[in-house]
DNA sequence: CCCGCATCGTCCACTTTGTGGACACCTTAG
DNA sequence: CTAAGGTGTCCACAAAGTGGACGATGCGGG
């Protein structure tokens, strides 16, 4: 997987989505430091060209690096994010519904928004019961169809546009023959008929995820709630629970996003 | 004032800087939709490279635009903020002084970071006397020495870094010449010997403003919190009381910051 | 209703700018 | 001391960005 892009670009700034790239890598290492030449593989650019990139970003004050010489965002992303979190941020208003999970379920609980053919973590509160699965954390990145939140919110749009991604994403290479178009397209009818999805271990064995899709206020999936754990904290017993609380937690988020 | 940019850029990529114009423009408009044309004004580009430019970034999420055709930063922004915020966010830690010299001056009252040789706004609190100043809002920027918290900042930076910048910068094409080499550098000793700066209306007629600096773990200015109001509100007794507040609050987040 | 006037989006010849293979350097590991 | 893996920099090459010019669009006034 060496371009994780979200396949835009075309004709006009080649340099502008190398940019987005770069950003967008840095983006989903939660903050940790991230070497050049790694940088470069992740983004899927020569090191040189990583290399002048990332300069001449952190010129720009959007990069910066730490005292090991790694490469985090910098104080210049923080600004912007602060001034565009006044039209996109969602997270004050989802924040009590994901503790409510983790609380209610004893599980990891997780906001996820969807940016293009990608979601993104944007919240995560932790569960009490003491094997946690962490393989979401803010910031990561997952084609939707991977991961519970990408599965809900996959599930959820317009039959056009759901099959429409499916015919040009090809998540097997990376993802498994679990995420082939036909057995995804039965985990997601699956999922219209419950209203929640069931991601049965398939990124990492044995850690299992459930979500439910949160609705912005033209009525389409933008969001998820999720929570992860165990397997055996999924049994068809706790499953029909957990479902429970994580629907009545996205409907009344969806709700509270239609009154703003 | 063609380019308001932090001067940075060098040699290596030129594209970068002006990325980085572009979103800093369309940081400093504080969410309002900036027709193309003016993007390019402001940000010193040619209408046709803006456009290119602005087209490409929305591409990578990074700008929207509104139904009226308006440019905004976009989802990615928001979301490379997010995890930025972990490292440079200082709100959490700032926002009850704010509101504390909000509510004990009666003034709007603001948190400013510096950012290379400018400052951002970051945190605004409506005070409750009924004449406010709207000079300052989230996002907007000024040049060190311009407004009353960027003259804290400067105020307290070390004498060299001081005077570079003062050799560097030239504020009087833009802010008149109040703000002159000679007649900054007497206000910036005044405000060394009390501890804050008094802006006596320098960039809106009769909109003072006052402000004491906020120090980082290694003891640079950083931050500044601030209060604005109308002249009459800034007579000699009230001066000293609203600098009372505002040093009392900037010694507590400054503590708050090392503490953590 | 029609005609300026102001914005906007797009095209394409020109050339500035970005590119990346290659090299030198530094630190760490064996 | 040498090998290995990382980093920063150079420069010939050409690909990519640039912006003047044009046509489309939308608004307001005569």
């Amino acid at each position: 997987m060496d371009d994780a892009g979200v396949a835009v670009a075309e004709q006009g700034a080649q340099v502008v989505a190398r940019v987005g790239a770069v950003l967008r890598v840095l983006g989903a290492s939660a903050g940790a430091p991230v070497p050049t030449s790694r940088v470069a593989e992740l983004a899927g650019l020569t090191r040189p060209t990583a290399h002048r990139l990332l300069a001449a970003l952190a010129g720009e004050g959007l990069v910066d690096r730490d005292a090991a010489g790694g490469w985090v965002l910098g104080p210049e992303a923080y600004i912007l994010g602060a001034v565009a979190a006044e039209r996109y941020d969602v997270t004050a208003l989802a924040a009590d519904a994901v503790r409510e999970i983790a609380r209610a379920t004893g599980e990891c609980a997780f906001l996820s928004a969807r940016r293009g053919d990608e979601t993104v973590c944007l919240l995560r509160e932790e569960g009490s019961f003491p094997l946690r699965s962490h393989v979401l954390y803010e910031g990561i990145r997952f084609p939707l169809g991977v991961a519970s939140a990408g599965l809900a919110i996959l599930a959820m749009l317009p039959d056009a546009e759901r099959e429409a991604y499916l015919a040009r994403a090809d998540l097997v290479p990376a993802w498994g023959p679990a995420h082939a178009a036909e057995p995804l397209r039965a985990r997601l009818a699956a999922a219209r008929a419950t209203g929640y999805v069931v991601n049965p271990g398939l990124i990492v064995e044995g850690s299992w995820g459930m979500a439910a899709a949160v609705f912005d206020a033209a009525g389409r999936p933008a969001w998820a709630l999720s929570a992860t754990g165990v397997e055996s904290r999924f049994g068809p017993d706790r499953r029909g629970e957990i479902g429970r609380v994580l629907l009545e937690q996205a409907h009344a988020v969806t709700q509270r996003l239609r009154a703003r």
